[in-house]
DNA sequence: ACTCACTGTGAATAGCTATGCAATGATTTT
DNA sequence: AAAATCATTGCATAGCTATTCACAGTGAGT
């Protein structure tokens, strides 16, 4: 009933036993008696005794704590991704401190800060980070992924999914449903997501002989979507597809398309996104898009940081997962052409 | 260039100086000279040391750690209240330990591993939590903050949408609106926010002599207030307006309505939804919604939760902000009436 | 009965920083 | 110039737990 923690010292006094009981009572495979673990057991529940994770972390040099900088909580993929990355982690007994980081800020900025403490690793979505600072947490022993981006030549792993194929698999789907002009909605233009989606798309359409699709920026977001459409609807070249860096922009898209431009979809213009975010398949929408494994990236992502923790000199991994294209009704049939 | 963590001592014998100086260059309004913090400052940047926080907090009892509790962090409205936490409290020099309970779970479960790690304060929203629990915190002298939930006659604050009074608001529009025969989607029938919605809705409805509103449930999903308008409309009784717990199942509600039914809105059913999320501003939708004040509820959680953490004994504090209803274009209006 | 192996226990210490206290040197006051 | 005040500094310690080491006690084997 005393105010203020009640420590290791108070609960061995209350069972008559030693500091050291109270700490083995509380450590799994400890050589203690059960006789004695009752007793502190009790002792402890009667004071209401929990132990104290920093000193414990202080001496063990482990906090069980993963730091986890995330730039975009708010656009549909990346609540899902966190989601995951909880589950998995609670699961598995790791806490998560969570970092915000605003868009365009590195990553760098805000490290210092989660380095402080003690985190046993740093997962990084969406966020641009130095390899100094990678080096510099190589060197405290921290393992770092990144995840959904990559920065080679560095010990930082990472586990991406595989933009510029999947952009050039969208290339080929739309070239081949009879396609000709394709636009492309690019996301935040400084972003390797974007910057490699573009890559893979135009890549593919140029080696496949196709005009050189056209291009606006509708910054990852709803509006940002639907304003690019009526960009790219005002130029003389007027496309007949358009792929979106993701699907928020594609949603966008087409309510502009069918709101002011009045046309149909997919039988005058057809969309296609990416990450299949739940709103995708709406049935207003039911847009056809690119799912990344978004699963099997997240178990790959914290599997391989625990295994990371326990050997921290392996070589780095960089792993560009592939997924699979969901075919919905935004777009036209292979089997339609002509 | 050593392996392993740099401590403080190993600063004090590069730059030629106690540790005790080492520790006073590193605490903000201590007394040392510019010159002793100047050595410092480079010894322990050319070693690269950092404070380990978790000395600090064991010997400061004070962690700057706020642990926040969340339940669904995949429905839109809770993404932007984390983003909006994080911002706040980031800002402050708050660090966040996020803690995912799956929807039915009681926060009681979890609580102790929050307890654990010595957090300055519990914010948790959506998620069920014993008044034994709070009781306990209030002895470890943890500040708990509920969200969007109450828990009346314990010490922890709470800081909520007034949803009885948000949706009596909501009965009034609509019936202004010459309604008559009105409809209830709820979210999860065990969370307090879709009871006291249902409550003042149905409590408003009747006190103005309008027939009994018919109610199914939508578990606070999209699928599941598009299932939820087919369930309503094959009763006998159909509604011309339906008020739906949150905004997801609106737009669920509405796809359903216009794909399913081919009815038009609103000229023949009005739908509106609860929390004003960006969905619903969308052109495809332009729901009518409830906008609860997230943006000051969050502020005057944070600024609680900091005021409480200096001064714990303070009486508890029950707040329930009045939102605004934001009219698009999914209802029909007062004066269309008849 | 005596030694050996083994289990369980407590004392002492490490882990790293912040801070009260005393001492030092510097600066101002008279 | 002596005294008094002030600013800095270092020493020692607290904060709480996990673990090493040494020791005591138990039971078995001979």
């Amino acid at each position: 009933m005393s105010r203020g923690r009640v420590t290791s010292f108070d609960v061995a006094k209350e069972a008559g036993v030693s500091q050291s009981a109270v700490s083995r009572a509380f450590t799994e495979g400890s050589s203690i008696s059960d006789k004695t673990r009752l007793k502190v057991e009790a002792a402890a529940a009667k004071l209401g005794y929990q132990p104290n994770a920093m000193a414990r972390i202080l001496i063990n040099r482990r906090s069980n704590i993963i730091g986890l900088v995330m730039a975009d909580l708010v656009n549909p993929f990346y609540p899902n991704v966190l989601d995951l990355f909880m589950r998995q982690f609670q699961a598995l007994g790791h806490r998560v401190m969570l970092f915000k980081v605003s868009q365009h800020q590195q990553a760098t900025e805000i490290l210092p800060q989660v380095l402080e403490y003690q985190v046993d690793g740093v997962v990084i979505t969406s966020a641009v980070l130095t390899p100094e600072m990678v080096e510099h947490c190589q060197q405290l022993q921290v393992p770092v992924t990144l995840f959904n981006r990559y920065l080679k030549g560095t010990s930082a792993d990472s586990i991406c999914c595989d933009n510029i194929g999947a952009a050039r698999c969208i290339a080929d789907f739309l070239l081949d449903a009879g396609h000709r002009q394709l636009a492309y909605i690019s996301g935040h233009e400084d972003t390797s997501t974007s910057q490699d989606r573009e890559k893979g798309f135009f890549s593919r359409v140029l080696e496949r002989r196709a005009p050189m699709p056209i291009k606006a920026s509708g910054y990852y977001q709803y509006q940002g979507g639907y304003n690019a459409v009526l960009e790219l609807f005002s130029d003389p070249v007027r496309p007949d597809a358009i792929f979106c860096a993701n699907d928020i922009m594609a949603l966008g898209a087409m309510d502009a398309i069918r709101r002011e431009l009045k046309l149909s979809i997919p039988e005058q213009v057809s969309v296609i996104g990416f990450d299949d975010i739940q709103e995708a398949s709406w049935q207003n929408y039911r847009l056809t898009t690119y799912r990344p494994p978004v699963n099997k990236m997240v178990n790959k992502a914290v599997e391989n940081m625990l295994e990371r923790i326990r050997q921290p000199d392996a070589n780095p991994l960089h792993i560009a997962e592939s997924g699979e294209l969901i075919v919905r009704e935004s777009t036209r049939f292979p089997e339609n052409n002509h």
